[in-house]
DNA sequence: TCGCGTAGAGTTATTGGGCA
DNA sequence: TGCCCAATAACTCTACGCGA
């Protein structure tokens, strides 16, 4: 669970739903959606205006021409025809493409990066900075799935993987397995008789992944 | 060539100020 | 008082480079 204190705020841009990074300097939009009650990330960019852009058009497929936006809607007379054609989720992919940051990375899919030698390696993000290599892969998908697959067992079914949830259905299984044992290991009994010395619960798992 | 460490950047979650 | 929104902390991902 995370604490934290915000200091007094002050508007770091001119335009509505656009901050400055703290770290990287760069300008990032969001836009507040009201159905999801969630704050949607639009992207990052090297100009302030085009981020204030991607919150207008952002801003014009939540609330319609109503919206409080940062330029002209005359500017966006052309563009309002297509947001009506797609759904929020589609039009945020589309805003983000269009951000600087979209483009890092050499793979199209998540977790997958090009080694030197040509070959896509396959890694995964921890907390505390820390990773864990899944290898090195001739095909950069066999790379993506490989990332998927440890993913899932991370996190099951929260896992914003590559390809379709559904092609990780072992993965699944042992995440819920892990799940159910973490709370068993974890219960006062297993723990009153693990400090009297007691086996633990769940030994067939123990000695496997020792 | 492989495996890993690390810095920096992108993304998400949370907090709290301000306004209706 | 509650909701919206800006700010920012924390998490996650990727590029780069180095040692084995």
């Amino acid at each position: 669970e995370k604490k934290k204190k915000a200091p007094a705020r002050s508007r770091s841009s001119r335009f509505r739903g656009v901050t400055k990074h703290r770290r990287s300097g760069r300008w990032e939009a969001h836009i507040w959606v009201r159905e999801t009650g969630k704050q949607v990330y639009l992207g990052g960019y090297e100009r302030e205006d085009h981020a204030a852009e991607a919150f207008d058009v952002a801003a014009l497929k939540c609330k319609g021409s109503k919206a409080k936006i940062n330029f002209e809607i005359q500017k966006y007379e052309e563009l309002l025809k297509y947001i009506h054609t797609i759904t929020l989720d589609e039009l945020v992919m589309a805003v983000r493409r269009q951000s600087q940051g979209f483009a890092r990375g050499s793979s199209k899919f998540r977790g997958v990066t090009r080694h030197p030698n040509g070959r896509w390696e396959a890694r995964i993000g921890m907390p505390g900075s820390k990773h864990i290599y899944l290898g090195l892969f001739n095909e950069e998908q066999e790379a993506a799935r490989a990332y998927d697959r440890a993913l899932v067992k991370l996190r099951g079914g929260q896992a914003a993987t590559n390809f379709s949830l559904s092609n990780y259905n072992e993965q699944l299984k042992e995440y819920h397995l892990d799940q159910h044992q973490g709370i068993l290991a974890n219960s006062t009994a297993a723990k009153s008789a693990a400090a009297a010395g007691a086996p633990p619960l769940v030994e067939g798992r123990r000695r496997q992944s020792q």
